[in-house]
DNA sequence: TCATTCTGCTTGGTATAGCAAGCGTTGCTA
DNA sequence: TAGCAACGCTTGCTATACCAAGCAGAATGA
């Protein structure tokens, strides 16, 4: 399948990758097991801000990234859009580059089987 | 200096600086004037995100600042040091370098989608 | 076989974000 | 005075974020 993926999707795998179950997230965040399944199947389309923090800290990814992925406008995004017209891919802004190394990270951990 | 003021009390002060009535601001953004009179009268504890971003732009206001008003968490430099960390990444491989693209334009469609 | 203990998931419920409709007041003009 | 329009605000409603409780299957051991 293809790289792209929802915020369920990506979270369901972070956490995977992470070695955690769903009750281990719930004791380490606070968020019910129950809600966090519902999120990893897409059940849930707009988590809070609160809980996409939380889980950035848990899983060690970044936050703007889940916001990203939340379809949540991000700072300064408005402003880069209009400076960034390009077609092509062009310099990276700080946002993009942050999300990028994430994600990488994630590619590679999943290419290593853990 | 005092305590942080509250949402509601600064969108409020926001819009009469900005000449505007609560009508004006929703066939500006889509947001009822049922909502924003809520908001102003601080009835409203977690608007979206997305609200949020459409009310900084209408009031030519911080969206940041909105955000911290509104008790989200903002992406900070802890976030960007733990990116970081992760950025010792060494060269792609094309199957890498294929993904990262396929995953920034889907980013950048996002962004033009809102 | 039976009980225990993990795992993710489903169900039923509550709280609240957000909107459509309409209210009371103010101010303007005839 | 009546009539109208615009203002902020309230009410009643729907959709959904989120949780407590519990279910179903797999693994493990007595």
């Amino acid at each position: 399948m293809s790289a792209l993926q929802s915020l369920g999707e990506f979270l369901g795998k972070a956490r995977t990758a992470a070695g955690k179950t769903l009750r281990a997230v719930e004791s380490e965040t606070g968020i019910s097991n129950a809600y966090l399944s519902q999120l990893e199947n897409g059940k849930i389309k707009s988590p809070s801000p609160q809980n996409l923090h939380k889980l950035a800290l848990c899983y060690s990814v970044s936050y703007e990234l889940l916001m990203e992925l939340a379809g949540f406008p991000l700072p300064n995004a408005s402003d880069r859009a209009t400076a960034n017209k390009a077609a092509r891919i062009g310099p990276l802004t700080d946002d993009e580059e942050a999300a990028l190394v994430e994600y990488l990270q994630f590619i590679r951990s999943r290419k290593r089987g853990d």
